[in-house]
DNA sequence: ATTCTTGTTGCATC
DNA sequence: AGATGCAACAAGAA
């Protein structure tokens, strides 16, 4: 089972990018055909980052941004296959065997490649496409960014806030709303069945019948998820532990590591959904 | 060979 | 109007 980038696997593939700071882009090859394209002025891009320095590598939620030189932004959303490296690391970086089938990146793919005067050459490389890439020449940052929501692990997503998210779709199962990515930035189907199985809440509670208990574990699960997912999976793309559902989810026969109960998969909201009756009530 | 999967959008429907 | 559900998109794996 391949994995699709999230919160944490955004923030590893955005990280890729940081060898170009600091050095000037000589030159941008990219397809303009493509549709990961589509939103964006193609044309503008392939000549508005040449002269310019990589300055800063951010993300939010699912969302890499790289701010250059004069304002300018390129703004990468990874889809379901969109993959960040440079160009001498396609055979050697860590996980690949993980984040996709066993792997390398084919360079078919390869849709965007930025070369640094440093050497590096930067790749943005996505085999089914459903990626966006947009150039925002500034001045000024673009409306995406600027209307971006809460990130989880902020301050401005408290109790508060949780409640709206929730409230505001009442009548969906949680794990549905969970996806949502107004309100849950940077969950993704693993992320959002990990913080279910963690706040041990059922999957199919209609988000706004969560009890204000409930709601209290959502919000410390939510940020146990998330800052976990970072550490281990963003920071150094490493091995989770046996103790997070993660590991227990894709095995034949996956069993419930806090019960020894087996794990559930069903579709919910047309998504593959991995919970454990047992302790999820 | 067919089916299934993923995230997001856009549309139809309630 | 706002909430909700679902098809569509692409390509690869089972």
């Amino acid at each position: 089972m391949a994995r699709m980038p999230e919160l944490a696997e955004v923030h590893w593939f955005a990280r890729r990018w940081s060898a170009g700071l600091g050095a000037t882009v000589t030159a941008v090859r990219l397809r303009e055909r493509e549709r990961v394209f589509r939103e964006g002025d193609a044309a503008a891009l392939a000549t508005g980052l040449v002269g310019r320095r990589p300055e800063r590598v951010l993300t939010a939620g699912k969302l890499a941004a790289f701010a250059f030189s004069g304002e300018a932004m390129l703004l990468v959303h990874l889809g379901m296959t969109g993959r960040l490296f440079t160009k001498d690391a396609r055979d050697a970086q860590p996980g690949w065997a993980r984040e996709t089938a066993s792997r390398p990146p084919d360079p078919a793919h390869d849709l965007l490649e930025i070369d640094c005067d440093n050497g590096v050459t930067l790749v943005y490389n996505d085999s089914r496409r459903f990626g966006l890439v947009t150039f925002h020449p500034g001045p000024g940052l673009p409306e995406r960014w600027l209307r971006r929501p809460p990130e989880i692990l902020s301050d401005a997503f408290d109790a508060a806030h949780l409640n709206r998210a929730l409230d505001s779709g009442a009548r969906r199962a949680i794990k549905t709303v969970l996806l949502d990515q107004d309100r849950f930035p940077g969950i993704g189907n693993w992320m959002a069945d990990e913080t279910l199985w963690r706040a041990a809440i059922n999957p199919h509670t209609p988000a706004g019948a969560l009890s204000p208990d409930a709601r209290a574990r959502l919000l410390l699960a939510l940020r146990s998820t998330c800052a976990d997912a970072l550490r281990v999976i963003g920071e150094a793309w490493g091995e989770p532990p046996d103790s997070w559902l993660f590991n227990h989810r894709w095995r034949s026969g996956g069993v419930c590591p806090a019960t020894g109960q087996p794990l559930r998969y069903e579709r919910i909201g047309g998504r593959t959904t991995c919970w454990s009756p047992a302790r999820q009530a």
